[in-house]
DNA sequence: ATGCATGTTAGAGTGCGCTCTAAGTCAAGC
DNA sequence: GCTTGACTTAGAGCGCACTCTAACATGCAT
């Protein structure tokens, strides 16, 4: 079970098959290998590879990006410490996103707690109901 | 102050004079004047509604959802509760983003600091330089 | 042997949210 | 009067990340 098939890898993942398929022509996934029928199948380190990935693009990292994180992985480890600047500095960027996040959401939570006292104040009988 | 010229609603919201008319032209921002050569200006009722109109963006909600809203905005009071229901279901979805995004974040968080121990292992004595 | 699910390819199409272009108008300063 | 800069319009274009299409191949179950 180490070796899981498209629609395994599908559900494994939640990504598409044709997503995957994408992420493989864009180079981000590579050397998945094949069965005697042409079939890809995916190891651990793929599956591996495709959760962080995806870890990478729920956090706002684009394609490029992940390429470019990519790249420098296929290149060997003397480039770890430069993988590691990348990661770092998107984690930063991810913060501040999350900082962005959280001010907007709490605009949207003033707004909502608005409507609450007005709805309360124009319906006052309510309460009881 | 209370009217701002274009320029300056573009300094006050962060938002380009190309995405301002884009909104009013989706119909996000309606009824903004203009002065007497045919230009627009941003009274503080619609700067604070674009700065709303921004919060929701920057939570991910999209052009054609804060349509929707805006379209009960515009057809009176009696939609507020209808307004504070989609503010609240898109709170529960923001609620959410977020928590997949630290997760997210965890992970890669995670790859550094295994990036760090790598690092440190292969070149203990850097520790001292 | 047949049918069906699951896979393959190259390449086209989609939806989103801007973003820019081109040609023109207007108001203020020199 | 002329230039400059900020603005106007309709509409085209763009970048991103998928997402789908069409035609074909494979392999398992009946």
């Amino acid at each position: 079970m180490s070796q899981l098939s498209v629609s395994e890898a599908v559900a494994e993942t939640g990504l598409s098959a044709h997503t995957l398929r994408y992420y493989e022509k864009e180079m981000l996934l590579y050397e998945v290998p094949r069965d005697s029928g042409g079939r890809r199948f995916y190891t651990r380190e793929l599956i591996a590879a495709i959760k962080f990935i995806s870890a990478l693009r729920a956090t706002g990292m684009s394609i490029h990006g992940i390429k470019v994180y990519i790249d420098l992985y296929r290149r060997g480890e003397h480039t770890a410490q430069q993988r590691m600047g990348l990661l770092q500095s998107h984690e930063e960027a991810v913060q501040a996103q999350l900082k962005q996040t959280r001010a907007s959401l709490n605009m949207i939570q003033r707004k909502i707690a608005l409507y609450q006292s007005q709805l309360d104040a124009a319906a006052p009988n309510k309460q009881r109901a």
